[in-house]
DNA sequence: GGTGAACCGTACCGTACGGTTCGGGCGGTG
DNA sequence: CACCGCCCGAACCGTACGGTACGGTTCACC
C-alpha cells in the first residue's frame, strides 16, 4: 500500500509524502480544476480525463476521492517556499525590511488563487469526514508558517528591535493588521480593490502599525 | 410567485424578505441541519422529514435548493442584531466602551456557530452559481456591520476621540487586531482556545491596541 | 354542506458521480 | 518469444439526491 490518504494525515508534517512526477502532473491538474470549478468541478472521472489517466490509477494512488482530496492539499502545500532568514537581522533596517518582506510572501500565498481554492475546499469539508482536510491545511500551512514567523519576531526581541510578551501573540497581531478581512471577502468570491492588490505597500504599512504597537 | 431566491438576491438589503412563520420555523431548521452537518447534511428530503413539511412546499416556497440555501442565509442575517448606539458618544469612557461593546458583539456573531455555518456553505459555493450566496452574504453580513462601525467611527472622529483618515481603513484595522486569524481557524474546523473564549477581554486588547494607533 | 386553497406524505423519475471490473497496449526481463 | 507489471480507456453498477406528481387531509370561507 503506498502513499493513501491515511499516510499523509498520520505522517509527520515535515516528511514530504513524495509523490511520483506522474502523480504530481495529476496533483496539478487537480489543483487547476479545483481553482476553476470548486469542489464540485474535481470528479474523479473528469479529473482522470483531464490529466489523461485512468480512474483505476486514481484509486491506486489515493485510496478514495478524500484521499485524493488531502493529496492535493499535501502537494500544493509543498509547493510554497518562504524566502529563508538568513542572518537577517543584522541591524534595526534590514530586520524591518526582512519582516515586511515575510509579510509580503504570506499576503502572496493567502491570496493565490490555489490557495484560496485549497482553504474553499477545506472549509466546506470541514464539518465532515472527522475533518481531515482542514487540519492538514493547519498543520501544513499555518502551523508551519506561524512557527517560521514566531522565530523571526523572537529574533527582532533578542536584538533588541521589538518590544513583547508573548511572540503568539504579537505574530497574530501582526496577521490581523495585514489581511484584515481580505481573506475571507476572497474566500467569498469578492474581488481585491487595488490597493489591496499593492502586496508590497500592504505590507508596508501593516508593519508599520505593527512597530507602532511592539517596536522597542 | 411568491418570495423565490430571484426575488431575494435582488431586493434591497433592507427589505425583509418576509417570511411567513410557518417558512422561519423551516427555514431554522435548516439552519440546524447546516450546522450540525455541513451543506451536505441539508437535502430537500431530510429537512421535509425534520421540518415535518412536504418536499413540494420547499420547491414552491423557496423555487429550488439554491434558492433554499439562499433564503437560509437571508433569514439568518434577518436574525441578528447589534446593540443600538442611543448617543453614545457623550464622554470619552462610554463611547470607548460602546466601541468595545461593538466589537465584542462583532466577535460573537463571527464566531457563532450559525455564522460559522453559514460562512462555510456560501465560501463553499463562492465559485458556483454565479457566487449569489458569497454576495448575499457580503451585502447582508458584513457591508451592513461595517457601515455601522463606519459611523461609529466617525462620531468618534467628530467628538475629538479618535483620529484618522479614512474610516473604512480604521474600521479594517479593528476588525484585523479583533479577529486575527481566529476566524479562518474557526472556519477550517479549528477549536478556540480558552483565551479566544473570552470575547470581552479580547475586545478589550483590540480596542486597547486600536487606541493606540488611532486615539486622538 | 360544498368548494377550493394550502399542505403533508409518499412514491417515483432521471441523472450524476464514486467506485469496480475488464480488455488491451506497452515496455522491461529472463 | 513468453511473461509480467503498469497503465489507459471504457463499460458497468449502486446509490444518493434534486425535482415532480399525486392522493388524501385540514381548514377557512361562503
Amino acid at each position: 500500500m503506498p502513499a493513501t490518504a491515511f499516510d499523509i494525515a498520520t505522517s509527520r508534517p515535515d516528511a514530504a509524502p513524495e509523490f511520483s512526477p506522474r502523480q504530481q502532473v495529476v496533483l496539478q491538474h487537480a489543483l487547476t480544476l479545483l481553482v476553476e470549478g470548486g469542489e464540485k468541478a474535481l470528479t474523479t472521472a473528469g479529473l482522470a480525463r483531464t490529466a489523461s489517466c485512468s480512474k483505476e490509477s486514481l484509486y491506486k494512488w489515493f485510496g478514495d476521492r478524500d484521499g485524493l482530496l488531502a493529496a492535493v492539499v499535501a502537494y500544493q502545500a509543498s509547493q510554497v517556499q518562504f524566502p529563508s532568514e538568513a542572518g537577517a537581522t543584522a541591524d534595526a533596517e534590514t530586520f524591518r525590511a526582512h519582516v515586511t518582506a515575510f509579510v509580503e510572501a504570506l499576503l502572496g500565498v493567502l491570496f493565490s488563487e490555489s490557495s484560496l481554492a485549497l482553504n474553499r475546499l477545506s472549509i466546506g469539508q470541514s464539518n465532515t469526514n472527522s475533518n481531515r482536510l482542514g487540519q492538514l491545511l493547519l498543520v501544513r500551512g499555518k502551523n508551519m508558517i506561524s512557527a517560521r514567523a514566531r522565530t523571526m519576531l523572537e529574533s527582532g526581541r533578542r536584538h533588541g528591535l521589538l518590544k513583547f510578551d508573548d511572540a503568539e501573540d504579537a505574530y497574530q497581531v501582526l496577521y490581523g493588521l495585514a489581511i484584515r478581512d481580505v481573506h475571507i471577502r476572497l474566500l467569498l468570491g469578492d474581488a481585491a480593490n487595488a490597493a489591496e492588490q499593492d502586496l508590497n505597500s500592504q505590507a508596508e504599512t501593516a508593519v508599520e502599525r505593527f512597530y507602532q504597537l511592539f517596536g522597542a
